[in-house]
DNA sequence: GCTATCTAATTTTTT
DNA sequence: ATTAGATAGC
């Protein structure tokens, strides 16, 4: 008996020597999931399959970094599987595939804020009077959406005949554009990287046999959150040796509104009638009351695969709950309850939970007051700072001068001269002639254009110096070349006189970052270092930091913390008032809490605040609704929760609190209002104005305003006229 | 063409 | 409050 499979229980050996054919498994919250992946991977390795025959994806850079540390730990010949992220293995596969689907393999990698740009570019001359913001906002959700869908350009015509309701108008049109603008440019964003992969599988049968050929074995975390175009291609790869399993909790589905689709693992057995099904019910993660309070909680969703997560562990310590004023004291709170509880739970052992980003302010200005100290995850991304951006996009012209982002980007920074007007030139002659922007610069400066031409000249050779510089030095110079050549500090220091040496800081940690990339692969060159930090973002700095946890619940999925806090249990932020309404939207909400809950191990405290106050007004939210669906059994109220949310009865906690006094009873928030000049609106939440009470409405013609609520009267319009 | 000022918009966002 | 992006004035 292999000594890999000691300590597993009997469902979990099970998973691991699964050899043939399809499974799936539903791997409930702590149930040891990881832990069954990198077994099996092992596990094949020691039984003769070869390490570069086993695939293995998953969703974040941090699930896949653990997955390959563990899976080398057992076995170090594990390190050749292809162990990755969706994007980064179908960057991979793109990159050796480029040619047949008529791309450079240099291709930029595009992120959303590029993306952005390039759409804009497509809109401006689509629609040269249209209220481009607006149109790039619809059209962006719209292309995410349709590309996560699986459908191309020209099976979307089909696709808005039977959804009409889906697709904007012009959608198809600007779809179809914006692909050749982007093939123009020889990038591709992140949704194309699994679309075009899907397109040579579908397409090509020679990449399909070699791909399909490559992976005997294949294993998919998180399934749950895999989109139809995933799928897919999941599909292709595994066509031929059908040796595919598939991971996931349906519970833990918090990616629809991004085009997950649940039903990929929930009816898995559909498109594989063959697969072979083991649940893992049970948590080996948290105390009992933890696992109770999240299984009754979860319960209350009425679409999901039925199962009950249990635990054999003890009960522990009960579920705080905890109310207070505002959101200002719900930190302090938390900040003061860290610090009481030092001995107990170190400060790496904490993480503290929010639903929205905003929320993290008022938690750090108290963590700060009690010198605790805290690390922020995913708030400002180290890759979307303008200095580094900056950087990035010269090196990406670089290696690919057809990007005509990176190149609208760099051709007036530092500022040369080259503003709107002399853009606009080049981009018209360039559509003139039909070719690209740099081969326009190119023929603008040999024909001596008057006014610009010399100074695109400075700009071209400026690039064409550089191009020659980084291609003959090392990798790690790149960063410093570039900073020199552009005297780009001297930029700086003029356009950002206050934040000068925090942005020189953040170009010498990419620099630091690039020299240590090179250092582990010396046979990188520049283009692997730009598709490396198109695709992981992580700030080394922020990550070596440790304290504190603090992110969003979204963020927190796959993680695990001794302790964990969740603060804003408020309706209107958790479940968010977006998503309310719509009953599939709230169940998503709810698991969301699910996915936060089950993160803590040994002890977890719930909060809210009764005012709250988000950018510049202060919002009234009775308790979270999914407060009232955790038994009381499981929970311990603080004292100061005690008196408001009277747990003897918990169906009368909204009601208590909304309806407080006389005036709220009447104009709670979400209620329609009429004002005699002002007219029509809702009101949105309310605020203390010097003692004086005042609701916030947001009125139809005339924007938010502060109305004291005797001149409101209820109703979308007055008995009296106005 | 560049800079200063104004305005609108802020759910979540693995990649 | 904050920020990014658009517009108006130098």
């Amino acid at each position: 008996m292999s000594e890999l499979l000691l300590n597993l229980n009997s469902v979990q050996k099970a998973a691991v020597l699964h050899r043939e054919g399809p499974l799936v498994i539903f791997a409930g919250a702590g149930s040891g999931k990881t832990r069954i992946i990198t077994t099996r991977i092992a596990y094949l390795i020691n039984h003769g399959v070869l390490p570069w025959e086993i695939l293995a994806v998953t969703f974040t850079n941090k699930a896949a970094e653990e997955m390959r540390s563990r899976a080398e730990a057992l076995v170090p010949e594990a390190k050749r599987s292809l162990i990755t992220t969706f994007h980064s293995a179908c960057a991979r596969w793109l990159r050796e595939f480029a040619s047949e689907l008529g791309f450079d393999n240099h291709f930029s990698i595009y992120d959303d804020q590029d993306s952005s740009r390039a759409l804009k570019q497509v809109l401006k001359e689509l629609h040269p009077k249209g209220d481009l913001p607006t149109l790039v906002a619809e059209m962006r959700g719209f292309l995410s959406y349709i590309k996560t869908a699986g459908i191309f350009p020209h099976e979307a015509e089909q696709f808005a005949l039977d959804y009409p309701q889906m697709v904007p108008t012009g959608g198809v049109t600007v779809y179809r554009l914006y692909q050749e603008y982007l093939a123009q440019c020889n990038a591709m964003d992140f949704g194309d990287l699994l679309l075009n992969l899907l397109l040579l599988l579908r397409q090509n049968q020679r990449v399909r046999e070699i791909l399909s050929q490559r992976y005997q074995y294949i294993m998919v975390d998180e399934f749950q959150d895999t989109n139809r175009t995933q799928f897919e291609i999941i599909h292709h790869l595994a066509n031929r040796h059908r040796n595919l399993v598939v991971v996931g909790d349906d519970d833990q589905s918090i990616y629809s509104w991004r085009g997950a689709t649940p039903s990929n693992i929930i009816d898995f057995d559909q498109t594989y009638p063959d697969a072979k099904r083991i649940a893992l019910e049970q948590n080996y993660r948290c105390t009992g009351n933890i696992v109770g309070a999240a299984s009754k909680l979860v319960a209350y969703n009425t679409k999901r695969a039925p199962k009950t997560l249990f635990t054999e562990a003890a009960a522990g310590d009960a579920i705080e709950v905890h109310l207070e004023v505002d959101g200002e004291m719900e930190a302090y709170w938390i900040a003061e309850r860290i610090q009481s509880e030092r001995r107990t739970f170190g400060f790496d052992d904490i993480a503290i939970f929010y639903r929205t980003n905003s929320q993290s302010r008022s938690l750090e200005e108290a963590l700060r007051r009690f010198k605790i100290p805290y690390t922020i995850y995913g708030s400002l991304e180290f890759y979307e700072r303008l200095e580094i951006k900056d950087m990035v996009a010269y090196l990406r012209l670089i290696a690919n001068e057809s990007d005509e982002i990176s190149f609208l980007r760099v051709i007036n920074v530092p500022t040369r001269g080259l503003g709107d007007k002399a853009i606009e030139q080049v981009q018209q002659f360039a559509r003139q002639q039909g070719i690209g922007l740099m081969e326009a610069v190119r023929r603008l400066v040999q024909a001596g254009t008057p006014k610009i031409g010399p100074k695109l000249k400075y700009f071209h050779d400026l690039l064409a110096a550089l191009k020659d510089d980084i291609r003959s030095s090392p990798l790690q110079e790149a960063v410093k070349i570039l900073l020199e050549a552009l005297e780009y500090p001297d930029y700086l220091k003029k356009k950002f006189p206050d934040q000068y040496t925090d942005k020189i800081d953040n170009i010498q940690e990419l620099a630091a970052g690039m020299s240590e990339y090179a250092k582990r692969n010396p046979e990188a060159h520049l283009e692997d270092w730009l598709q490396a930090v198109s695709l992981v973002r992580e700030d080394t700095e922020t990550a070596s930091i440790g304290g504190v946890s603090l992110m969003t619940l979204h963020m927190a999925k796959g993680l695990e913390f001794r302790r964990v806090y969740i603060a804003g249990l408020e309706d209107g932020l958790l479940p968010h008032k977006n998503s309310m309404d719509d009953p599939s939207s709230l169940e998503e909400e709810r698991r969301l809490l699910y996915v936060g809950i089950t993160r803590a191990k040994e002890k977890l405290s719930l909060t809210c605040a009764r005012r709250r106050r988000t950018y510049n007004t202060e919002m009234v939210n009775p308790p979270s609704r999914f407060l009232r669906e955790v038994p009381q059994e499981f929970i311990e109220f603080t004292l100061k929760a005690k008196e408001l949310f009277e747990p003897q009865a918990p169906s009368s906690l909204h009601a208590r609190y909304v309806y407080e006094d006389d005036e709220e009873a009447t104009l709670e928030a979400g209620a329609k209002v009429y004002h005699p000049t002002y007219g029509p609106g809702i009101i949105e939440g309310f605020d203390d104005h010097f003692g004086q009470r005042k609701a916030i409405v947001r009125f139809r013609d005339f924007g938010y305003r502060k109305i004291r609520p005797s001149q409101l009267h209820a109703g979308s319009s007055s008995g009296r006229s106005p």
